[in-house]
DNA sequence: CCCTATAAGATTGTCGACAATGTTGAGCCC
DNA sequence: GGGCTCAACATTGTCGACAATCTTATAGGG
């Protein structure tokens, strides 16, 4: 089934910025597999939008690091190794690491509140589904999400929040990294959490170094003994 | 006099991306104030180019975070504030850090090789300025830029050396960050680098983020002393 | 049979033009 | 005199076309 009716995102801004958006999702869900090449005309016919505004949208996808560009020989997916996915692990302990330990001295009392609600959003679903072992994604993303915004550095946030994040979402979707760790994870959380409160930068930035090490730990061992 | 005969950079590939590369020049020395509109038109006069491969270079220039646009209004360079510049040294303090880290057991024999010929070149000129309190900043970047090359972290050498150091540079030439710290400098690299020798990724983590903090404070102290 | 050179096709890079939106200034009303 | 309306201008967003380059297929020679 020929899936034509996929359409920019709505009312956006600007026709590029809409398109980008749309191939932004597509690509991070793999509907454009991972190394497949990516052509301008191709798309143009597809959104029945001018080859210039797709252009536009490739290069910023570029920018975003989902896409590799070529002088006169065009664009590619970029596709998912097991280095690439390390990689982007030790880059996030770094920045988000830091980001605990900005947001401990940084936040402000909504983002407290906000911390705090979702953990208790989290804890619910977490009960609700306890032992399943089903695991969504989306409630750990919150949680580093939430954590990276009250660090109040807007370079740290976009840095993460505009770039990486997309990277990390690339990766989860495709290569299925529904995580083991849910109530260990969530346990790790709320500790962090804690320390924020407490305004212990020092030990907020530890803590969560050590879970993202944790996950990066995990995924390396499914990597080694998926292929060894 | 006017500097009409700038010229896109030599024979780059294309030649959107010249005027990138001169564009991003000019925006990172101060030839195109901070702060200041960009127009697509201007240039295109000025370059002889059409506003296409203009558009191009702008919208590269505003994902390296050079460039700021709103839709239908147009860009402008990123202004430069302490806040800004302050966020950039605990963004880098994480990053580099880890690149510390990870170059400690990931670099090869020719990074270090690279790493002392370098500080043995930077002690030769130091000895030579000694006391002059002059302080070529080049010498640090090579430095910093050496160092991240040896983490062999192919995402974290994009985000710094491609993105983050062209900010650090516009801050450097156009606030005039002449560091009166350049012996202390020397030494702490002395240090940092052996400890990388070593393999010893820990240490080399703590020292890096250390000597970025105290370039940091150095910076914090100007600043508040300048307009108290 | 395999390798090389050449030509055909497609894709990217660059350009100028038109439409949509934002900005600026003059004139008018209060 | 100050503030508002509206029109003229400039700039940005979008489009289609042409030139330059790469890729692929074909034909020829060793």
């Amino acid at each position: 089934m020929e899936n034509a009716e996929a359409k920019p995102v709505e009312n956006s801004q600007s026709l590029a910025e809409r398109l980008f958006v749309t191939l932004r999702g597509e690509i991070v869900d793999g509907t454009i597999p991972a190394g497949s090449k990516v052509s301008e005309p191709e798309l143009a016919r597809r959104f029945e939008a001018s080859r210039g505004s797709l252009r536009e949208a490739v290069m910023r996808l570029e920018s975003l690091g989902l896409l590799e560009r070529r002088v006169n020989v065009g664009a590619r997916v970029v596709d998912l190794t097991e280095r690439g996915l390390l990689e982007l692990y030790d880059v996030r302990e770094a920045l988000e690491g830091m980001a605990c330990r900005l947001a401990a001295t940084e936040r402000s009392e909504e983002d407290l509140v906000e911390l705090r609600r979702m953990l208790a959003r989290h804890e619910q679903q977490e009960e609700l589904q306890a032992g399943t072992g089903y695991y969504q994604p989306e409630g750990d993303f919150d949680f580093h999400f939430r954590i990276v915004q009250a660090s109040n550095n807007d370079l740290l946030i976009d840095t993460l929040c505009n770039r990486l994040y997309y990277r990390v979402r690339m990766y989860r979707y495709q290569l299925g990294m529904f995580s083991p760790r849910a109530q260990r994870a969530f346990r790790e959380h709320s500790h962090i959490i804690e320390a924020i409160e407490a305004g212990d930068g020092e030990l907020a930035e530890i803590l969560m170094r050590r879970h993202i090490r944790a996950s990066r730990l995990n995924i390396e061992k499914k990597l080694t003994r998926g292929s060894p």
